[in-house]
DNA sequence: TGTTGTGAATCTCTTCACAGCT
DNA sequence: AGCTGTGAAGAGATTCACAACA
């Protein structure tokens, strides 16, 4: 019902307006939020309308509430668990990433083929081995998969993490996953977000800049 | 004139067609590139229309001879030289990421304000002070840059890589940057990323699964 | 006056459907 | 028969423009 696309701009407005709490700011305009989002106003207003959300036309909107309220509409309620298949570079720097874990949003455990990593803890994170993916991820409710291995055993990590439970996966393999339908998958191409800026640098035809 | 989205699919399109020509593949049809992408068949074949290429009612398209037709249309014939700004632990899984340097496509430089790091080589790749950025980048012929600094100074890295005559950045940095309109910039934020999907395994409503 | 909330218009992208070819 | 190439229809997303309100 709410696009796909209206969340992920949600996601980021969210951020900003947690970034805006910091510096004590109590309310702010569809305008300056849209500008801080790289959008346009009517674009914020839309949005905040996907999810029912009112402001004043005097005061504009209140920068917790709306944070807030923004928060129990894409937050699991429940949490949501993440594991990472493959701990090499990439899936490393992921953990790294979200080593400040949100409170809604926690990674649990990473997965991993290598007898070095295996038992070790990695930016905080055990490793396990990638061997026991199915049992040890539905014993710790996992429900969001990152998969960072290489594209040739993509799909069987994705296999695996279906058997599990999981029902979302943020792919970084620069593989097409085969998953049921009930699955949501994010590809994360970072061969193709490279060629595009690529062709973007070439045809000095530059569209306007829009988010990935 | 062609979209983003075409580009960005014409570049998944040769990825699967150069795999296609290691398994000695000749030709194929819309219906079957489209499967591997994750697409549709007329899309395959819109993408195709746009790049004015044709393949035959009875062959389908000539494997080879289309992945070269797309490299030429979206390669940049005098070449891409990318410049990562920021050597931590995602910009370092960016530089092995691309280790396997495409002929149209390299990575010449890598920059950093970690004294260590600086005048090292890094997954083959130089590191140099970040304080030398525009007269290093513009000395190397550097267009494209990929920002990996935290959120912080993203902006400023942001600013330097155009003095220094980019006109492509790619952006892992949580912010969205403003730059001047002849550049374009693709944002790949891993925070919304994550959060899109979590927000898709919480709502068992799941859309089709797509491209980030 | 300046803002929000939103129907209507517009623009963009995707899918349909079929003529034309082999 | 089965495919490609493509005009036309359809869906989706964005922007416009303005009523309602402080």
């Amino acid at each position: 019902m709410v696009s796909e696309k209206t969340i992920g701009r949600l996601s980021l407005y969210r951020r900003l307006l947690t970034g805006l709490l910091d510096e004590n700011r109590r309310n702010i305009f569809s305008r300056e939020l849209a500008s801080l989002a790289g959008g346009t106003a009517p674009q914020v207003r839309r949005d905040l309308m996907a999810i029912g959300y009112s402001g004043s036309p005097s005061k504009g909107y209140d920068v917790a509430d709306l944070a807030e309220s923004i928060g129990s509409f894409i937050d699991n309620p429940g949490g949501t668990f993440g594991a990472i298949v493959g701990a090499g570079n990439l899936g490393r720097a992921i953990m790294a990433y979200f080593e400040d874990r949100r409170p809604r949003l926690t990674l649990v455990a990473a997965f991993d083929n290598d007898p070095k990593k295996i038992g070790s803890d990695i930016c905080g994170l055990r490793c396990y081995d990638i061997a026991d993916l199915e049992a040890k991820a539905s014993r710790l409710g996992v429900n969001l998969g990152v998969i960072t291995v290489p594209a040739d055993t993509a799909q069987e990590a994705a296999d695996t993490l279906v058997s599990a439970g999981v029902s979302g996966i943020l792919n970084f393999a620069p593989v097409r996953l085969r998953v049921p339908d009930s699955v949501y998958v994010e590809h994360v191409d970072l061969t193709t977000s490279m060629e595009k800026v690529a062709y973007f640098v070439r045809s000095s035809a530059t569209p306007k800049a829009r988010e990935a």
